[in-house]
DNA sequence: ACGGTACCGAACAATATGTTAAATTTGTAT
DNA sequence: ATACAAATTTAACATATTGTTCGGTACCGT
C-alpha cells in the first residue's frame, strides 16, 4: 500500500478515536473528521464510503487483534494449564483492554458502547465457540450450544462493560475471578 | 390532555414503529415521520424537540409498561410461589413479550435492536435489584451486589435477543427454562 | 527521471434540520 | 351555543451536512 494512503489512512483513524472519545457517534459529523485529520474533503470519500464503513473499518481492526491475540494466548498456553484453562483467556483479555490500545477504553466506555460492544460481542462468539464449545455443550446438554455461546460471551462482555461504567477499581485478577464465579456451572 | 394532542401524539408513535420496523432508526427521518404520521412540520417539532426525545419517549412508554406490569404480577403471587418465584416473573415477562405489544418485536429485533436493549436493560435492572438483590447478595457475598445485579438482567435481555434472532422457536416456558438453568448458581 | 496515483481545494446539487408567522380548525369551559 | 384558548396547517426561511466532480499539484515506487 502506498505510503501516503497508509499516512492519510492513520490519520482519519486517529482523527475518529480522538473525537469518539469525547462526543457520541451519531453527533460526530464527517467534516469534524476531515478538519482533525487535517486532509481534504474527497480524500475521505476516497478512503471511505460513508462514516458507517469508517466505523466498521476501526471495529475489526480493533477486535480482529485482540481476539486474536487472546486466542494464540489460549492455544499457546492450553497445555500449560489444564486445570482452568478458561480464566486464562479472560484475564489476558482483561488485561488486554487496559493497556488501552488506541485508546479503545473510551471507545467502549462512552457514549459510543452500544456500537462496539456489539462488534465486541460479535467477535466473542467465535472465539468461545472455538474454545469453550465442547466444556460447555458436555456440562449442559439439554441447552442449544448456540444459547450457551451467546451467555457466556454476552455475560463477559457484559461484566467488562460493568468494570468501566464505575471507573474499572477492580483488578484484572479481580474482575476475571467475579466472571469465573457466575460461570462456575457452565464453564 | 387535548384530544387532538392524544390523536397526533399517538399518529407519530404509529409512524414512527411502523417505520423503525422496516428501517434503521438513524436512517430514519424526521421528514419520513411527518408524511408517515400525515401530520404538519410545525406539529411535529411542537411534540418532540428531536428524533431522538421521540425514541426516549417510545422506549419509556413500552418498557415502563412492561416492567410495571411484571413487578405487579411477581408482587401479587410472590406468596403463591414461594419455592421458585422467579421464573414466575421472568416467565410473565417473556409471556407480556410475546403478545407483542406496539410491534415491540420488531423492535427488538430488528436493525435497532442495540437502542432498545440498552432501555430494557436499563429498566429491567430496578425490577431485579428490588426483587432478587437480597437473594443474589446471599449466595453471593463475595460479589458486589451491582455486578450481581447486572448480570442477571443483561443475561435475561441477552436471551431474549437470542430468542428473537432464532425466530422464537422454543415456548416461553422452554425459554424461561434456559434461562434458569444458567441462572441455577445465583437466582 | 518518469509514469502513475494519491492528495488538495473549491465549487456544486441535493437533502435534512429546526424555526417562524399567519391563517385555520378544533377542543373545552362557561 | 358561544367564545376563548390552544393545536394544527402551510409555506417559507436560513443553516448545515452530505457526497460528487474536476483541474491542478505533490508525491511515490520503479
Amino acid at each position: 500500500m502506498d505510503r501516503r494512503q497508509r499516512k492519510t489512512r492513520e490519520a482519519i483513524f486517529q482523527a475518529f478515536t480522538e473525537l469518539l472519545g469525547r462526543q457520541a457517534y451519531h453527533q460526530i459529523t464527517v467534516q469534524q473528521i476531515i478538519d482533525a485529520a487535517d486532509i481534504g474533503r474527497a480524500t475521505f470519500y476516497a478512503h471511505f464510503e460513508t462514516k458507517d464503513y469508517l466505523l466498521k473499518a476501526l471495529c475489526e481492526e480493533l477486535f480482529n487483534h485482540i481476539i486474536d491475540t487472546a486466542m494464540g494466548h489460549s492455544q499457546a498456553h492450553g497445555h500449560y494449564t489444564c486445570g482452568t484453562p478458561s480464566d486464562s483467556v479472560f484475564l489476558h483479555l482483561i488485561q488486554h483492554l487496559k493497556e488501552n490500545d488506541r485508546n479503545i477504553l473510551a471507545l467502549l466506555s462512552s457514549q459510543n458502547n452500544e456500537i462496539f460492544l456489539q462488534y465486541f460481542k460479535t467477535n466473542l462468539r467465535k472465539l468461545i465457540h472455538t474454545r469453550f464449545a465442547d466444556q460447555a455443550a458436555c456440562r449442559h446438554p439439554d441447552l442449544p450450544l448456540d444459547y450457551l455461546v451467546n451467555h457466556i460471551s454476552s455475560s463477559f462482555v457484559e461484566a467488562v462493560s460493568w468494570w468501566l461504567r464505575h471507573g474499572m477499581r477492580e483488578s484484572p485478577e479481580t474482575l476475571a475471578s467475579y466472571f469465573e464465579e457466575t460461570m462456575r456451572t457452565i464453564l
